[in-house]
RNA sequence: GGGGGUGUGCCCGAGUGGCUAAAGGGGACGGGCUGUAAACCCGUUGGCUACGCCUACGAUGGUUCGAAUCCAUCCGCCCCCA
């Protein structure tokens, strides 16, 4: 019965490829489809980053579509290459890391991917279980199946070698190790940024020099976090953390750019393609508002890693605070040591509301402060309120600090 | 091993003795407009209960009434030759 359910290779095909950078070679995909037994998807990830964001759940989101189409997603927990650090992307070697660190980043991973992932279809690998016990002559052996040449065409380490920046002979392994991986569990297709493109042909590569069949390399594009230029990453602070409050969430997807919106509903939310199709096109000819469709956007992913509810919720607050410039419903209070009359930038920092008190005095000669919605304005020079204009209101900097001072 | 260059605020980058808390740009923050998008306009961008004081131009120590600017030593980074 369940046989009836399945969609055809060309329409699995449609989801698989809908946002995708590449699929090398898109033919062998087809014909893998079209046998109709499931196939193994593999994904590895370095437990380098401890805290996940939207763009480490793009991957997950098309295993997770894998999945759905009946098929079985490996995952593999780099342990071992991590000790190597993988040199993508990188101008410089990667510090290694340490066992304990390892373990740790990939506990809170593997809890975080199973926000996305269906338990009842991933088997969860280390690869230090085949990638441990290889002797040096089995190292020999696989190390024979490249050439320098090949490896250094990788575009990071040509750099790398032309700029006179060191290289280290062990990172030049990295790419084998992980196609070892694609041979260890006898991989269909396997996933990666287009950074990895070098690497999953890698493992291409090795499978079909030891005889098997090789691998599908599907690429994902990196995504632009919410300033809309930058990679999203948690250095720039322009990530959405899987595990951000509802709230937060919302916001954060409400400041992307326009442009990349599409993007955003392709590879962040759990839209059938057809109606990510429809929702393109309707930007496109003006019959859907940018902002109606931004908003949805928005509730879906929160929906998500929340639920429909609490993207509801977030969505009313959202309105609340920047639709109708109301004060949010849940504020945290702070108590404040009172005095009268109170110095206000003082407040202000005590309050968690600006860093130092001379941002603070910007903030207010700036006329970014509010108490209970209403502008501060002072005299110039003058710094000092009434106690009684603090005590049990709403302190208000910019448009979304809030803190209700307590006695 | 030899020769040369360079180190300024969150980032880039001017500044070669006082007019420099340090031009200009980027970013960020705040205000306006708006759909918390983009674009655009304006303001702010070391600290301090503050018409003043303190700390800052890789580090330390000097010269000077006065130094980011001159000198010495040290540290970091980069380039060329071997």
């Amino acid at each position: 019965m369940r046989e009836a359910e399945v969609p055809s290779a060309a329409e699995q095909l449609t989801t698989i490829a809908s946002g995708v950078a590449d699929i090398v070679p898109a033919e062998a995909l087809q014909r893998k489809l079209e046998r109709g037994v499931p196939l193994t998807i593999k994904l590895g990830v370095d437990p380098t980053a401890p805290d996940l964001h939207l763009g480490h759940a793009v991957p997950l989101r098309k295993l997770r579509q894998f999945q759905d189409l009946g098929h079985e997603v490996v995952l593999i927990i780099g342990d071992f290459t991590a000790l190597i650090g993988d040199p993508s992307g990188r101008s410089t070697t990667r510090p290694a890391l340490t066992p304990e660190q390892v373990e740790a980043n990939a506990t809170t991973y593997i809890e975080q991917a199973f926000k996305i992932l269906d338990p009842a279809h991933t088997v969860m690998r280390r690869n230090s279980e085949w990638l441990a016990p290889l002797g040096f002559a089995d190292i020999l052996r696989l190390t024979s199946q490249f050439t320098v040449a090949r490896i250094m065409e990788r575009d990071d380490f040509q750099k790398r070698y032309r700029e006179g920046v060191g290289i280290s002979l062990h990172e030049l392994l990295y790419p084998m190790a992980q196609a070892y991986d694609s041979v260890a569990i006898a991989s269909d297709v396997e996933l990666g940024g287009t950074d990895q493109l070098f690497n999953l042909l890698a493992g291409r590569e090795l499978m079909e020099k030891l005889g098997m069949e090789p691998q599908v390399c599907i690429t994902l594009p990196l995504l632009e976090g919410t300033d809309g230029v930058q990679k999203m990453s948690k250095s720039y602070g322009n990530y959405i953390g899987l595990t951000d409050a509802a709230d937060e969430m919302f916001g954060k997807a409400m400041s992307i750019p326009d442009v990349l919106m599409v993007k955003y509903y392709r590879l962040c939310a759990a839209l059938k393609v057809t109606e990510v199709d429809r929702v393109e096109a309707g930007l496109l000819d003006g019959s859907l508002h940018p902002n109606a469709v931004k908003r949805r956007l928005a509730r879906e992913i929160v929906s998500l890693y929340h639920s429909e509810e609490a993207a509801a919720q977030a969505e009313e607050a959202f309105d609340r605070v920047f639709k109708r410039h109301e004060v949010p419903d849940d504020i945290p209070e702070v108590v404040v040591e009172p005095s009268d009359p109170a110095h206000l930038p003082a407040v202000l920092k005590a309050a968690g509301l600006a860093p130092t008190t001379s941002e603070a005095r910007r903030l207010i000669e700036g006329g970014a402060v509010r108490i209970d919605g209403e502008p501060v304005v002072l005299d110039a020079g003058v710094f000092d309120v009434p106690w009684s204009m603090l005590a049990g209101r709403v302190l208000q900097v910019g448009k979304r600090r809030f803190v209700r001072i307590r006695a």
